[in-house]
DNA sequence: TGTACATCAGTGAACGCGCGTTCACTGATGTAC
DNA sequence: TGTACATCAGTGAACGCGCGTTCACTGATGTAC
């Protein structure tokens, strides 16, 4: 139902608004068929399995119309995901600059970032589905990412007094943890109904304890303990 | 390469041996097909791009003949979760019969379980892609093993001495957390060389790690002081 | 053991369908003067 | 401002192809006597 009436607004919605310029005209296709693209991901389909005459029918232009913006389905993929990622670095940045709460800043840096997800479900669905199913492409374009955003909480965690004796690989792996946490409990939201107010509070909560643990265990953690000390072991 | 390989082997291995009982040859047609598709899953396909005449070449018969044995792909994708995790149980259960030992505990545990998934690389690969992007039956079927895989590791951890004063809840969301962390770690397997013995110690050792930083945690973790102490949050 | 019949895994041809891609085209927008 | 031409987003028809599913069939295996 839903499904249909999202296909009824974007397939018209390279037609209804007949203003701007050629330029403002190609950009409005352009996201309509990556927000096709998005819309078709919504239910139980993967990108892979969306075919680009199916997207065209839904942004509503012919199957031919759909090479003058990307030259496959590929190019289309890699530009949803720069999208999706595009957004969550200018949130990191966002909360960056604002600064978070001395108390509470774990519940706050989790409220922001679960309400970023619930804000932009369509494309954190599609990075959750593709991130290890997609085209090699698409599946090392999402991993860099990942690396990057690891990185960068990483040094953030850095300037916590507490931290300060991890070693950075010890830093890259508690941040690691962190967003494998977050990540997980993403997917849980998406699979929630947005509406479902208990189940969305129950994710909240359930993150921002596992951060408490985490933080908990590196309280107690010495990274001197740890470098290099394994053996060799058999596969 | 191993590709053609893979396919030349399998699609005479429902031909080569014509010996045994009808139900004999059915069952290895039967096992020639889930093969086909796990073989396929190899690259950077995922379950639903396979064809079901894609899977019957490789295996050696005619499509119409794949209905003697699945109803659909649908079908096909249960029978590969089943055998996926029936393995993965056997393996729980020698481990909880053989014991693991007192010292070294967690290494030891990590280790059974990353050989584990080394020794089934094409089963754990099925699950990684599917866990998300699968058909809703399929994720549903995933999701449902993995909340039994949790229930049983928070049944093992309720053992130590150390988590007895842990709510139940509390030792689900640890159990999780470790879960997420091999479950990752999985994932980091399946895409390092098989051979690349530098990478698979690095990951046994990353996991290692993560789990002693959670067993730390735990020591100071006071289950009374976080239920339900939560305000509600908007979204 | 031998015979007559039943079962059924796998065949091979046929079907209609949606697919990705190509092509020459149209006609509105943009530009040069 | 008006005119002549260039650009180019989107069209619509066509193509060959692999798909899932159906069907009547074959012939080896299994069973009853």
């Amino acid at each position: 139902m839903s499904r249909t009436a999202g296909r009824r607004r974007r397939g018209h919605g390279a037609e209804d608004t007949e203003t701007g310029s050629r330029d403002d005209r190609k950009r409005r296709t352009r996201r309509a068929l990556l927000d096709a693209a998005l819309d078709l991901l919504e239910g139980e389909r993967s990108f892979s399995s969306l075919s680009l005459r199916e997207i065209t029918r839904v942004a509503g232009i012919t199957p031919a119309g759909f090479y003058r913006h990307f030259s496959g389905m590929e190019e289309l993929g890699q530009a949803l995901i720069e999208d999706s990622f595009e957004s969550l670095h200018q949130m990191m940045r966002d909360a960056r600059k604002d600064g978070l709460p001395p108390t509470h800043i774990i519940r706050a840096s989790v409220a922001i970032f679960l309400d970023h997800v619930q804000s932009h479900r369509a494309h954190f669905r599609f990075i959750a589905k593709e991130r290890y199913s997609g085209s090699s492409a698409v599946r090392l374009a999402i991993r860099k990412e990942v690396r990057l955003w690891v990185g960068e909480v990483a040094v953030d965690l850095s300037r916590f007094e507490l931290l300060k004796r991890f070693s950075s690989e010890d830093l890259q792996m508690l941040a690691g943890m962190m967003i494998n946490a977050v990540i997980a409990a993403t997917e849980l939201l998406l699979d929630a109904e947005p509406g479902d107010a208990a189940a969305v509070t129950r994710i909240y909560e359930t993150v921002e304890k596992q951060m408490r643990l985490l933080v908990l265990g590196a309280s107690l953690w010495d990274s001197s303990l740890t470098g290099g000390n394994a053996t060799p072991r058999p596969a």
